[in-house]
DNA sequence: TGGTAGTGTTACAGTTAGTAACGTTACGTT
DNA sequence: AACGTAACGTTACTAACTGTAACACTACCA
């Protein structure tokens, strides 16, 4: 069964960061300067310290190529996004994921029509997985 | 079309208050008090800071009776939770729902079962609102 | 007319978030 | 062998946010 770890919570500065070492195989300190460099112009000192703060927190890791820290995602983001809503639903909806899904409904982020798609694509690859083992990905 | 209001987010004690002030009719900043009272003990004077600053941030109101203020919600519980995984997608789901309804259902938090259940249910209670007019609520 | 119930003002300490200067280390090059 | 420099860590500071509450004010009732 897999661990429901609870790591620190993510600022917006620091989820910024998260976006970009997700988005790529590896991450250098100065990848991360210029991929936000638009938004925000921040000096390498800041990126590192961010960085080292999403590592104590879990949520990279690195290796050192050379002499240059290389990073990787700890956790998937998908399932920090759903931590995150594990804490709502508890905090908001009595801890029933489906009041917080009717809420969706109601507020329009989410219709019928993509619920149950994607109830079908699941069970579908559940039927899949089922054939031969191994973690389930997006076909 | 519904405002998309974005208003500050709460703090964990917040929540706890906005928690009794939507489990109750009406509200009184001692039924606050004495609501939050086993897990802490409150003053009176902060159980009344905490109200006013949710009254300042949009999410509740309030009315005289008397000499006393009552307080309401000024928005729903579940819009609320709605509104929080909003910013969850945006930020982690780059926008996609879907994106995060796998990622729950990686999770294990939401089954294919639950969804298409919903599915349903949504799809009837549109099928009735679509007779007579007036906001959908929860059967 | 003074006690008290109900409220507001003000404040303060602890934490988190953003930011970065400066210090250290070790490698490659002259 | 010495130096520049690339790469990283240490330390720190400010602003904002949180939790907490003492105390001051006001107006009714007894």
């Amino acid at each position: 069964m897999a661990k429901k770890q609870t790591r620190p919570a993510l600022s917006p500065l620091e989820s910024d960061v998260m976006r970009v070492v997700w988005s790529r195989e590896t991450t250098t300190a100065d990848d991360v300067r210029q991929a936000l460099q638009k938004e925000r112009d921040l000096k390498d000192s800041t990126v590192r310290t961010l960085l080292r703060r999403l590592e104590s927190k879990g949520y990279v890791e690195h290796e050192i190529d050379v002499r240059t820290f290389v990073y990787k995602p700890r956790v998937e983001e998908q399932r920090v996004a759903a931590q995150q809503v594990r804490g709502i639903i508890n905090r908001f909806c009595s801890g029933s994921i489906e009041n917080l899904l009717v809420g969706l409904v109601d507020d329009e982020q989410l219709s019928a029509e993509v619920l149950r798609n994607l109830a079908d694509r699941i069970e579908e690859a559940d039927r899949e997985e089922k054939m031969k083992p191994g973690r389930r990905k997006k076909p």
